[in-house]
DNA sequence: GTGAAAGCGCTAACAC
DNA sequence: GTGTTAGCGCTTTCAC
């Protein structure tokens, strides 16, 4: 399966058409060096009157460097994660960068080989969103040791690299607000495992702000699963079950809220009238969920960027000093609440 | 942002760590040519307890050669085709094979440019879901000049490539024989562009099923227009708003019919009592929807491993016949008719 | 500023 | 079967 012959226009054919030496021709591609005015676009018109592309494997494998950065996200399938990988490269793509996206598919083993085969092709920087809040450590730091890494979202637990993400407590803060705004007297919460860090934040910023606002929560309306709608409609399967029904309902994201609203439209309760539900991440289901869903809304282009600017920023001045960055939320508010 | 400083165990070293020459440690780590069992053994002990790992630029760059496989579908955003790279990468992974994921954002343009990288980048072949069934032919055939390429799901409108998909005729026969089952006298039909070669085959095996099943179906019912959920719910609003409904609908993919569902609520209309609506891929979303959709099955993994053999296989021999595979697509009734 | 030349680490001829 | 060696195409000293 090797790619057909083909005639391929070396740097050497630039160099020649232009009159200059090869490294002359390889300071102006590269831009590193000064060169004359006149030679550079001497070089860069042969270059592109010639159809010259610079031979990735030999430059990565002289220089130990690509234009190239990682990717690796827990699902693809979660429009959360693929929203957040187009955003990204979009960014990047401005730098004149390229992407490798990988998916984890939630699993540590997984997560880890894709990590280092990143890093054996030599990539400029990974932005993962961590598949376990513990076990995804010994990856991360093994990365950082070879690399910019920057976690997005999702992070382990003990502070070893960059993160970028919302301000989780005050997501919640502005959904249990939002309930006691409402009425709500009683609320539960639907996420997942504390292996996902982001569930965990929310989910003591949660406690913390119905305490706060004097919503009563309880232990049976914790429902700790994965991030997918099976798992939203399970969660509410058991609560209902059990006859002890919360009027409101927050979940750590809107897969989950998805799910969620699917079952309990089974169980025949009408969403908000007897009990409300909540979502996260904004992704485009939410508002065409019937109720469409009161969700936070996730600042993806600011995310993007952020996470771009450690990871391209960084580049010259590598700290030791990790940054943790906080973007604001925004609730939207839509007919399931 | 170059990687940090680290010690890596080159070719030589297993060569000397093993008491043979670097030609063996190539032969026996490439599984080229034939090696002695006694050495082999030895080189591969010694790689592994060096931990050594190819530089996979040095490798490229001599063999012009990789383990790559590039996969450049319209969009991630739509679960159908991010499901389907997890299938692909799947299964090639099983052969050693890395995939490279691309997304062409639906533009033709995005999409050659994507391409023409990965020719660069000397991928051993490329999967692609053509954004336009003309503006991409160019790309593909290029494409195909210089490396194995097999399009999935969409295809250009010129038989230039391989082709792996389901069987639309038979896939809307299905929808259309359920719709008269169901005692359905007029249907409607949303579905994108002609650009998009899988909605022109559907559209057309569409009209064909309903005079073949005595189906009334009329212009304005028919409405074309983009694979999201916005164009699902615009597609609605103009159909309601000319007072004249048909009993049921059929929709090219599961994301116009999501969006369809939600208009038809809005406007005040009961599915399935009032209007029924079908859509196409059995994403996770279809049976979470409220109601939850009839859709049609995609055979993931089937379509991932055939993609796959064509690719592969062909290696050996490329040949100029066009390959053309269909599968059969399998229907699921729901509630939403 | 610019050019000559030495590799980056590997695979593939080519000898044996 | 096995080892020696010549590059793959580029970037980067090192002289000038």
């Amino acid at each position: 399966m090797r790619a057909k012959a083909e005639h391929r226009v070396l740097i050497s054919d630039v160099a020649k058409a232009s009159n200059v030496s090869i490294a002359t021709v390889s300071r102006v591609l590269t831009q590193t060096g000064r060169v004359n005015q006149e030679k550079r676009e001497r070089v860069l018109s042969a270059a592109k009157a010639l159809g010259y592309k610079r031979n990735p494997f030999a430059s990565a494998l002289r220089s130990r460097r690509t234009d190239t950065v990682g990717m690796v996200m827990p699902t693809l399938e979660n429009p959360f994660f693929s929203s957040l990988a187009k955003y990204f490269e979009k960014v990047i793509s401005v730098d004149g960068f390229n992407l490798v996206l990988c998916s984890s598919e939630g699993d540590p083993t997984v997560e880890h080989d894709k990590v280092v085969s990143l890093l054996n092709h030599e990539v400029s920087g990974i932005v993962i969103s961590p598949a376990d809040i513990e076990k995804s450590t010994e990856t991360i730091s093994q990365a950082s040791a070879q690399a910019m890494v920057v976690q997005v979202d999702q992070r382990v637990s003990s502070p070893i690299s960059n993160w970028v993400g919302i301000n989780d407590d005050l997501a919640m803060k502005l959904i249990v607000s939002h309930f006691r705004s409402r009425g709500f007297k009683t609320a539960g919460f639907i996420g997942t495992q504390a292996t996902d860090s982001s569930a965990a934040d929310r989910l003591s910023a949660f406690k913390k702000h119905c305490q706060a606002e004097g919503i009563i929560t309880k232990q049976s309306w914790i429902q700790l699963g994965e991030h997918n709608m099976e798992w939203g409609q399970a969660a509410i399967e058991k609560i209902v079950s059990s006859g002890d029904i919360p009027r409101a309902l927050a979940c750590s994201s809107d897969m989950i809220a998805l799910g969620a609203l699917n079952a309990i439209r089974t169980a025949g309760l009408n969403v908000p009238e007897e009990i409300a539900i909540s979502g996260f991440d904004d992704t485009a289901f939410a508002k065409v969920a019937r109720p469409s869903l009161t969700t936070i809304h996730q600042p993806y282009s600011e995310i993007a960027s952020e996470t771009w600017h450690l990871l391209h920023s960084h580049d010259s001045r590598p700290s030791n000093a990790v940054a943790k960055i906080l973007l604001t939320p925004r609730l939207v508010v839509r007919s399931s609440t």
